[in-house]
DNA sequence: TCTGGGGTCCTAGGACCC
DNA sequence: TCTGGGGTCCTAGGACCC
């Protein structure tokens, strides 16, 4: 139909709209977590943040649930920011009639990824359960294959008196079958889209959050996708949304309606790609969840010059990142870093070796080499990252004759302490071994029934097996 | 909106090879 | 030796996603 200017491939069939595709997306996924094992919280304005110490405005809003958006705070927003919204219980004057009414008080909470990943897992096991394929695309997220277990067809006694749009599916009681089973085995809700295709079932979910079933029929796509935003349409952020408008383009079926060599023009492929999901044409398959490409860790610092906090938090970084390698039986062959400038320039340095190593020493001397170009620079943020990952074979070929500068020895390593120390890469000069304080402070505990600031543990140290949640 | 952390994919220019 | 073009790899940056 249509012939559309890709080459249809093989793939013109009709077969293809008959495909049913779920996209599981959790509400507020942390706030539903700390929920979970704290009933309390249920219906209270609740913000899980990340990156937050007290006395640091340093840290963002990762989650904020329901009654708390209702306040304004938004996900990505400061927590500074976001604590200013929310009435506390803490400080609520109990003298003060203009205080706020206890049952509204805010709670924030720390991001407790470990625990997050837990119920993730019994969600995934629901979803693996009632799919043919399983995409995760995040710990919240996920598209699932379920052509072979239900289908397009009218459920049993629904008449098509009711019109087109009011036929109950057999796709849309399999999808309500699989929500209910996420609420009761993993004591969470979700909100699920029922579509023909991939890009159409993610917004489906979008569409009527929380706790939405939203299902679009094949015939359905278009219609159901013209009157909203292109921001609503997967792919298209803030740049896009801009450069679309300026071309008059405001909803997906102006998007759909548009001419795509134009868009072309103006946003190159991913400018049919756009006009393509904006008509409901998206033939990708649903394919499982495949390894990860890179694997980095970052950490903001309050804008600093100073050479030894830098080097010390990129030390801290490189272990951390090379440690996580290793977990994950991945060799790398790039290494990299970022250094982001105030106010916020992005700078990445990468540099590739002749081939995969897995060599905890030489992530911190390539990334310390790297930051070296930074010297004398103010820094608000330091990443470490490695890529070109090969998970075939975590035997190593470390190879010698590989310089970089400094050599670092010693490091105080830290947890596993596996330190294969095969390596004849000279030993150091490096002077006083640091200690990785960066992550791993935190005070011994300052809850309480306020649940501020509970410095539990961050995403800490002991996590294998978060192996398959990418 | 003065931006946290962990990712993905795409593009463009340069080096290098044939 | 200044002139063609194609292919691949590498680096850096940008946009986007959750």
């Amino acid at each position: 139909m249509a012939g559309g200017t890709l080459p249809g491939t093989d793939a013109d069939d009709d077969a293809e709209s008959d495909r049913v595709v779920f996209h599981v997306d959790m509400d507020c996924f942390y706030a539903s977590c700390e929920r979970l094992r704290r009933p309390e919280l249920d219906g209270e304005p609740l913000v899980v943040g990340m990156g937050y110490e007290a006395g640091e405005t340093i840290g963002a809003v990762a989650t904020a649930s329901y009654e708390a958006r209702a306040f304004g705070v938004e996900s990505a927003m400061p927590i500074s920011e976001a604590l200013e919204l929310l009435p506390r219980r803490a400080n609520a004057d109990p003298d003060d009639p203009d205080a706020p009414d206890p049952g509204e008080a805010g709670r924030y909470l720390p991001v407790d990824l470990d625990f997050y990943k837990e119920v993730a897992g019994d969600v995934k096991a629901v979803l693996r359960d009632c799919a043919d394929v399983l995409r995760e695309v995040s710990v919240d997220e996920a598209y699932l294959d379920v052509t072979d277990r239900t289908a397009w067809d009218a459920a049993a006694g629904e008449s098509a008196a009711a019109g087109p749009a009011e036929v109950r599916t057999l796709a849309e009681g399999y999808a309500r079958h699989v929500k209910e089973r996420i609420e009761r085995e993993a004591g969470v809700p979700a909100s699920v889209g029922v579509a023909p295709n991939m890009s159409t079932a993610k917004v489906a979910s979008d569409a009527d959050k929380p706790d939405g079933l939203v299902v679009v029929p094949p015939g359905e796509v278009e219609p159901f996708l013209a009157p909203l935003p292109t921001a609503d349409i997967h792919g298209v952020g803030p740049v896009t949304e801009r450069t679309l408008a300026e071309l008059g383009i405001e909803t997906a079926g102006d998007l759909a309606a548009a001419d795509p060599d134009r868009l072309a023009d103006e946003l190159g492929d991913r400018g049919r790609e756009l006009y393509r999901r904006a008509r409901g044409e998206d033939d990708r398959e649903v394919t499982p969840t495949g390894l990860p490409k890179s694997l980095s860790r970052e950490s903001s610092l309050s804008a600093t010059a100073d050479e030894e906090r830098k080097r010390e938090t990129v030390r801290a970084l490189a272990a951390d990142v090379a440690r996580r390698a290793r977990e994950r039986g991945c060799l790398y062959r790039t290494i990299g870093i970022k250094a982001v400038e105030p106010p916020y320039e992005v700078n990445t340095r990468a540099r590739s070796l002749p081939g995969p190593v897995d060599d905890p020493d030489l992530v911190e001397s390539v990334a310390l080499d790297l930051l070296d170009e930074f010297d004398g620079d103010r820094v608000r943020k330091l990443g470490v990252r490695v890529s070109k990952l090969d998970f075939a074979e975590s035997d190593q070929a470390t190879l010698g004759g590989f310089d970089a500068g400094g050599g670092s020895g010693d490091a105080g390593d830290e947890p596993g302490g596996r330190d294969r120390g095969t390596e004849p890469r000279s030993a150091a000069t490096d002077g006083d071994g640091g200690k990785l304080t960066d992550w791993v402070d935190g005070e011994p505990d300052g809850a309480d029934a306020d649940g501020e600031t509970e410095t539990d543990r961050r995403t800490g140290d002991g996590q294998a097996s978060l192996g398959d949640w990418s």
